[in-house]
DNA sequence: CCTTAATCCTGGAAGC
DNA sequence: TGCTTCCAGGATTAAG
């Protein structure tokens, strides 16, 4: 579900309540779920939030303790005041609820980690630089950042479809389903690309308007199609501006042919056959 | 190398 | 109103 400017809505409706908190308690109704040691935070003064790609880290003041959570397709991370009124989500931590882990903060506040499927799960380390050894050192420069060079190079040494290699986190970080396919609607790249036949020119193109999009998804606190909301509870309102994602059928906004609906790296894939039949893909055939 | 399918899970929607 | 089947924002693994 969340991709990268879900996270960072995520992050941000988070920082803007646990930053300068301190931890009082940690509860773990799933350990499976948990990787590591989530009560190393315990006692702990939060001092940032911060992000990669898909995923995001509550990181201790005095560097005493770092929580990574990854929310897969159906995670959900809230932060609850002891005073909301009206408070649907589930005040404590069972197998049935789904709610994973939370921690109680010195205001009384409850940071909630909750995730139906469980793809998704948190990872304790002693310390960020653990937290980058561990697991963020694997992943690619993070969509918002990557600049075309980097993006260039990555895809050069793929023989793999465009839209795998866009997908690929150790590639660029960030990009899920309903981004890459936006993306590639917005450059008009056909997502069959062979991913190493990109031009400069065209990786300049991608990253440009990677960054439009995913800046404006986040403006918009990115795209709720079914139960996605932020950390405050509230949904994305981005959905409204996708141009091909889930419109399968529907008329292209360009050319009006209706937009195609394939299978591609195994993800559903929503395109215009004939705005992304590009130069990049009768190069390859 | 690459692609596809299966896998981990739950739950909502669609079909009968 | 059931009951069954399919599908989903992710990511890894095995098989071909």
């Amino acid at each position: 579900m969340p991709e990268l400017p879900e996270v960072e809505t995520v992050c941000r409706t988070l920082a803007a309540g646990v930053i300068g908190r301190r931890v009082a308690a940690v509860e773990v109704a799933r350990p499976d779920v948990v990787r590591g040691d989530p009560t190393l935070l315990r006692g702990e003064r939060i001092g940032r939030v911060v992000r990669l790609g898909k995923q995001l880290a509550l990181l201790g003041e005095a560097d005493g303790g770092c929580v990574c959570v990854h929310l897969g397709m159906s995670g959900s991370v809230r932060l609850v005041s002891p005073d909301t009124a009206g408070d649907s989500s589930p005040r404590v931590a069972t197998p049935e609820n789904h709610v994973h882990v939370i921690w109680t903060l010195d205001d009384g506040s409850e940071v909630r980690f909750r995730d139906p499927r469980r793809f998704g799960g948190v990872w304790a380390f002693g310390s960020e630089a653990a937290l980058h050894e561990t697991r963020w050192n694997k992943l690619g420069p993070d969509g918002l950042f990557i600049t075309p060079k980097q993006l260039h190079a990555g895809l050069s040494r793929t023989r793999r479809a465009l839209k795998a290699a866009l997908l690929d986190q150790h590639l660029v970080a960030g990009l899920g389903n309903i981004y890459v396919d936006e993306l590639l609607y917005a450059t008009k790249l056909h997502p069959r690309t062979l991913a190493a036949a990109v031009t400069v020119e065209e990786s300049q193109r991608l990253v440009r308007a990677m960054r439009r999009i995913l800046s404006r998804a986040i403006e918009a606190g990115g795209s709720t199609l079914r139960d996605y909301v932020d950390a405050a509870g509230q949904a994305g309102g981005f959905q409204t501006q996708h141009r091909v994602y889930g419109r399968g059928g529907e008329p292209c906004r360009g050319c009006g042919q209706p937009l195609g609906t394939t299978v591609v790296a195994g993800r559903t894939t929503t395109a215009c056959e004939g705005c992304q039949l590009g130069a990049t893909l009768s190069r390859e055939r």
